[in-house]
DNA sequence: AGTTGACATGGAAGGCGTTTCATAATTTAC
DNA sequence: GTAAATTATGAAACGCCTTCCATGTCAACT
């Protein structure tokens, strides 16, 4: 394949106008730009990417963790990150860490690296200081409230939709009432976590462990989340599911067991993903796509910054 | 930051040898060999990856086209694709496509100018001869059936498989079977047309064409699809869904409307998704995290192979 | 007429690691 | 004891594009 001095030489110009025609940079007389083209033409020339990304130190290309893309909630993110970056000519390179902190490091390495330009953090695994030791080498933006950390952050807070949500289902007249976490460790669960016992120390109750269930993630769960519940003496009456897909193996188990949603179990799910409309599901709305929109954005942009993004309630058919 | 020349005049040795202690090659001396070391580390060296890739005109990253990646469909696949590509130390650009010729050229053209080392066509829409036009460039792997081509890929005897459903379908008593296709103009469609019209071509029987209906994809198509059956004269008694998520709709549709299932309809499902598993449709089982990874194989292995993915019915409660 | 500023163009440096080839020093082999 | 093989090492070529800097031309402005 034809390289630039060949393109350059065929067209009887230097190598750095052949550079400028290539890139539209002004000053190239017209006669020139012609010769270059259509020398370019007759070569079928294509730059060498690599060369370019080693002389420019920048590859467009974004990064974009995520534990496990066949997750419906991360699939979204990255459907709404891949949305925008075709716009702006961006790639993405998927890491998959399923949560092992070594992946997680692989990215950062890319980042340190240059292999890509920014790193967007759809979950993080291992410590604000790890992360925030590779901010240095290129923007990174993390789906998670990162206010007081060098990183930018699109997030929720999940402290104050917990808090209303317990308070809607108190409203509703439910006293006893149960959450389901993902991962127990992560951030967002502490904040959970959080939220649930300041309710509960606030109304000076107590409440039953029991009834807080980890490691809910895929449609599946339900079913043994709800034989246990089954077998409780004294089952909650709610239950807060953080995730959609959860919500609905909930449901549906419920469905096949005679419990009755909403008079027997109040179900509110997450994410108000397809299968919540489907299945009348009351939920949050998270504006999952139009989330990872804003993470590209953000990441291209290069500013430091956090926002917030506004979650609302869709009441349906299971409270 | 450092650079080799850097690391080999601080360690008093030739580029050569440090590049031959970075990539492992033998023939360096332990004491030279620990001279760079030491330099590396003292350093904190990391070689500039684009110059590597550059070099050796190869980036251990993998294309991976796909329409829509949060479509369970595709990110089982490439969940299997990433799954596997980690313990290679391959990473996955991801290239969604949303059907638009113009994304697969992308994805082509990153194969031809070297940015990726082999490309993975989870779902193709461009045309075969525009496709093998790459093939020069590097491995592309398609999945879908590519036999008489020069790519290689792993496929499904969608053909075989539907003719199988058909005289299941048949054998349990129905005559009137509908189906319902994702895009109409794809290669698989093509083959699932073929085979049902070979079937009542064969039994010299007439199907209803208003049994077929097209574009449904996601859970929520399950709702227009049941509102036409349901306003028909003379509706099916039997439907084939190519994909579990459509079937889950219908599904869930036909439970809220008290059609009975598998009494007034039957349904038969495909990909034996979770969801499948949960709401016990019966359904094709598609191992397709399994072929993503098969996927990943056969582009890094490089030989030009064609290999079928054998397919079980799972009998559930649907039919 | 002299000074500016815009337009044009190319040389050369800069980004950096891999690999071939030539050479030298040791071993091993017969 | 000498030929052949193995081990070690570095210079230089190679992969290739971008961009800074220097130089030059021509028109416009004062």
């Amino acid at each position: 394949m034809a390289n630039i001095k060949d393109i350059a030489k065929l067209a009887g110009v230097s190598v750095t106008t052949v550079s400028r025609v290539i890139n539209g940079h002004p000053y190239v007389s017209t006669l020139k730009k012609e010769a270059v083209q259509r020398a370019m033409e007759m070569e079928n020339y294509e730059r060498n990417i690599n060369a370019v990304h080693l002389s420019k130190g920048k590859t467009n290309l974004i990064g974009v963790v995520v534990p496990s893309i066949r997750r419906p909630y991360f699939g979204m993110v990255v459907e709404g990150i891949a949305d925008e970056a075709i716009k702006d000519n961006y790639k993405l390179v998927l890491i998959q860490t399923n949560y092992e902190v070594e992946r997680e490091m692989d990215a950062l390495m890319m980042l340190k690296l240059k292999q890509i330009d920014a790193l967007i953090i759809c979950s993080k695994t291992s410590g604000w200081d790890v992360v925030e030791e590779y901010i240095q080498y290129g923007p990174i933006i993390i789906l998670e409230d990162a206010r007081g950390t060098k990183l930018s952050s699109i997030f929720i807070d999940h402290y104050q939709i917990f808090s209303n949500a317990l308070a809607y289902l108190r409203s509703k007249g439910h006293h006893k009432i149960g959450y389901c976490l993902a991962r127990r460790s992560s951030p967002n669960s502490a904040r959970r976590e959080a939220a649930y016992r300041d309710f509960y120390t606030n109304l000076q109750e107590d409440y039953d462990p029991n009834y807080i269930f980890y490691d809910c993630v895929h449609l599946e769960d339900g079913e043994w989340i709800m034989q246990r519940i089954v077998g409780m003496e004294d089952p909650p009456t709610a239950l807060l599911v953080t995730s959609d897909q959860v919500a609905a193996g909930i449901l549906t188990y419920c469905q096949e067991n005679n419990i009755r949603v909403p008079e027997d179990l109040a179900i509110v799910g997450f994410d108000n993903q397809p299968i919540a409309k489907v299945l009348h599901i009351t939920t949050f709305e998270i504006p999952i796509v139009e989330i990872g929109r804003k993470l590209f954005l953000k990441a291209i942009d290069g500013s430091h910054s956090h926002e917030e993004i506004p979650i609302h309630l869709i009441e349906r058919l299971t409270v």
